[in-house]
DNA sequence: GTTAGTCCAATTGTTGGACAATAACAAAGC
DNA sequence: GCTTTGTTATTGTCCAACAATTGGACTAAC
């Protein structure tokens, strides 16, 4: 082979272009989030290209949850955790990732989640746990609703952590183990046993008592998995590719 | 205000029908990885719409990486865990992420990752971690590549441990605390310090010792957070948005 | 002054057709 | 066999158009 004298010089098209130029006039604040894009055309005009490049420009950032329609508008938008949280799992479901795998960062998560909340926890966030429990400690029979609750709660503590980056993770895994959560409902570790674990890691929340929080959410976590394993599920097949919004 | 006794009706454009119904077809592998997809022109017979509008639905795609264009074919691929890390980290920039936050979860990712390394990694990565080590030992001067091979060889470990979800966590952390890096590298805490913690992590893998791994690598990242103060930076404040891709 | 009804201009979603550039493929030459 | 040279298919980009919807502006009614 002869020797590459010259680098390939490539051109990016001009669709890809625009969304980039867009991107980062986004990432360096010169458009607020909140604000509204000009119109396609003036769009158009501005970086000098035909309309239909634009849009191709600004499908590309659309996915990402950047810019966002609101009725006829392109507004400026920070992509909800949620949003990411499912591209993650998409992604991980198209790998394969089993629950085994999943379940050993949930593993180290959760209890940050809960060591933080002790510390941090609005007074809001904790009074939103304690009606949470109120409301779960009657929900006892009902499997759905437990599932629901359990979510909640769970999502609270992250909340409570105030932390985004654990918000960020935390959101990508919780997805994709919620086919997990109803298989596990229905086995015998469930109902009262996993209600008792909540209380003992709000009363340490509310004590302001970081390391129990943690240890009992650890324990919660591993029950979590006792569960799947009850329920004749295999932690090391990947988890189902159940792919609802 | 009053209860929306109605949702908003929303119909949806074509173009997001469209790449909708290319991801389900991808998810549900239906198309596999690596394979081509028809035309533009093709497709856009299939779902009955114009070419321009099937254009639209590929670039939503386009952006989240399961498909790529590879010359001019466009090809089904799934989305590299640096593709996602990278859009997390621009979520996260998006938020003001501050360093504590991230160094917060990180400091339970990072044992992890020892932890399992230690159980899990190939002899073929555990050869590559002592090679970096050796080049390391070598390098202790040059501040720049300190800071590629101490990358590096955390890379290796969340590689040795085997564990995807870990993977993917890590790297969306791992790509906002470069400028980090750098900056704590000019510290007091660097050099032979690092380098040190890098072997005895390094003895407990290949001593197959989860618990040393851990409580080793541990150390290595409050120490990674001491240098990033004595660096002068205040861990409460954002992380620079230095947005190199 | 606020609410509801009517109208209009602007903008979007979508279409059809066009054309140059080039990647992919096939044929010809060595 | 392997290069080199056409050919063709497909992409990237543009232009022009149109119906549907939206956001206002303007009016009338309460």
């Amino acid at each position: 082979m002869d020797k590459p004298l010259f680098n390939r010089l490539e051109k990016t098209p001009a669709y890809k272009v625009v969304s980039d130029a867009l991107e980062q006039a986004i990432l360096q604040r010169q458009i607020k989030t909140g604000d509204a894009l000009p119109t396609e055309e003036n769009l158009a005009t501005q970086f000098g290209v035909n309309r239909s490049t634009v849009r191709e420009g600004i499908r590309h950032m659309e996915q990402t949850g950047f810019v966002q329609r609101k009725g006829k508008k392109l507004i400026v938008s920070r992509p909800s955790y949620d949003l990411v949280g499912h591209q993650m799992s998409k992604v991980l479901i198209l790998n394969d990732v089993t629950f085994e795998e999943l379940w050993q960062v949930k593993m180290v998560l959760e209890p940050l989640s809960a060591q933080l909340a002790a510390t941090n926890a609005s007074d809001d966030l904790i009074n939103r746990m304690a009606k949470n429990i109120e409301v779960m400690t009657k929900a006892l029979e009902n499997e759905e609703d437990l599932v629901a609750l359990d979510i909640e709660f769970h999502v609270f503590i992250a909340e409570a952590a105030n932390n985004q980056a654990l918000v960020m993770a935390r959101e990508a895994l919780a997805q994709l183990f919620y086919p997990a959560y109803q298989a596990s409902m229905f086995s015998e570790v469930s109902g009262q046993r996993l209600l008792d674990a909540h209380k003992h890691i709000f009363k340490a929340i509310k004590n302001r008592d970081p390391v129990t929080a943690g240890e009992w959410m650890r324990k919660h976590i591993i029950d979590f998995k006792r569960g799947y394993e009850i329920a004749g599920l295999d932690a090391n097949k990947p988890v189902s590719n159940d792919t609802r919004t």
